[in-house]
DNA sequence: GCATAATGTGGACAGCGTCAACATGAGGCT
DNA sequence: AGCCTCATGTTGACGCTGTCCACATTATGC
């Protein structure tokens, strides 16, 4: 009863928030993590940065475009993932080597991050056509399979197919994994197929030879 | 003013259904293919079997339960669409052209359908585990893949990753051309990649000899 | 310093999923 | 037959949602 509102322990918000904008998406993030993208709701990102719901409407046409920035956040994070297999991977002598590990890497880390952040990663999809911030996620892909094709490894005239495939692959083993339709697996043994996996197109979708002898 | 309710030349309706669930579920369906999976509501399908919302209630949990049945009959018709294109197939003379022939019906229909039908794609992956009506999608793509096992196409210990990789690649391809990842493409192309991709996990990915010279 | 645009608030509306209470009628028991 | 019971359908309500409108407040450009 001593505290009248404006002198209450709470920071005296000041009628405009400044980086509403900001903070609604970075809110709306975090309910993408939590709950998915169905959970990103206008009302509960108003509600958790501390304004109405209509001050939303001043900075997104509505949900969808909401959706959509939060979708390229998310592929943002997708990319760095990427990114951070890619510095971590180990450095190869010969440049087929080098290139094979590259796309390796790329796959490795497009898996990952679906199977550890499988809400973001969900959510990464969203329709609403949002460009993303460069370099882009299948930028990296894109420049691995440059690679592979400077090295010989991918006949230039099937460039295209080849690429649609790597990413068809990574893309569709993380979608299919996460919802767990390759039966009940553990995440160690869910990564040692999508390892198995991407060698496999490694070995046999990228070079023209006959397949290494096993063992 | 003629008409009483009761004469009118609507049917009585009884008041009991009697097929309320079936309804109910081949109405979904129809939102579904209408409006994609977030168009099912259990409302709107009361409202089109004609009847009240909470009648729904008395056959499905609540409404995930129902999106799960349209799943699962989704599921029925993208394997439908896989056998007929079995069906289609052209007969080899070779196991081996044969297998290979069979596992790329699959994948051609598996695409095809999700092309053909986006919406009821999409609403083929709801979640809610209601088992699939056998012989069910992938089991259609298990055969194919043990086809080209037993003609010594796939070495028997790749076989997990080997179907793995196979639906991967057809899945990840179905949902990144259904959201136009792959660039403005007409149907056409975009079935005319697919088929490429499929041609290159057919020939690099099932066999252990050299490519065959193209032309 | 003031007009004006940008931004945030409050109230309202319709639609949604879901619950509880009640109505109807079909089927089994005597 | 008649009754009882239970499955099924109806009505009304609640709280949530997205979104529209009118209004309040503050930042900005002249």
């Amino acid at each position: 009863m001593s505290e009248r509102p404006d002198e209450s322990d709470e920071v005296a918000r000041p009628y405009h928030h400044g980086q509403l904008r900001e903070a609604l998406i970075s809110v709306s993030l975090q309910l993408a993590e939590e709950g998915g993208p169905e959970a990103i709701s206008i009302r509960e990102a108003a509600r958790r940065a501390g304004v109405a719901a209509n001050a939303a409407y001043r900075h997104f046409e509505d949900l969808n475009h909401l959706r959509g920035e939060v979708a390229a956040r998310a592929r943002a994070q997708l990319r760095d993932a990427m990114q951070a297999e890619l510095d971590a991977r180990p450095r190869r002598r010969t440049e087929a080597a080098r290139a094979k590990e590259q796309l390796s890497a790329v796959g490795r880390g497009y898996i990952r991050f679906a199977l550890q952040s499988p809400n973001l990663f969900r959510s990464a999809w969203m329709d609403c056509s949002i460009p993303d911030p460069e370099p882009s996620a299948w930028s990296l892909l894109l420049e691995a399979l440059d690679g592979c094709a400077a090295a010989g490894l991918i006949p230039s005239n099937e460039r295209e197919a080849a690429s649609a495939a790597a990413w068809s692959l990574v893309h569709g083993f993380a979608e299919l994994a996460l919802r767990g339709l390759f039966g009940p697996h553990d995440e160690a043994s869910i990564d040692r197929l999508g390892s198995k996996v991407l060698a496999l197109f490694l070995t046999n979708g990228t070079t023209a030879g006959p397949a290494p002898r096993r063992r």
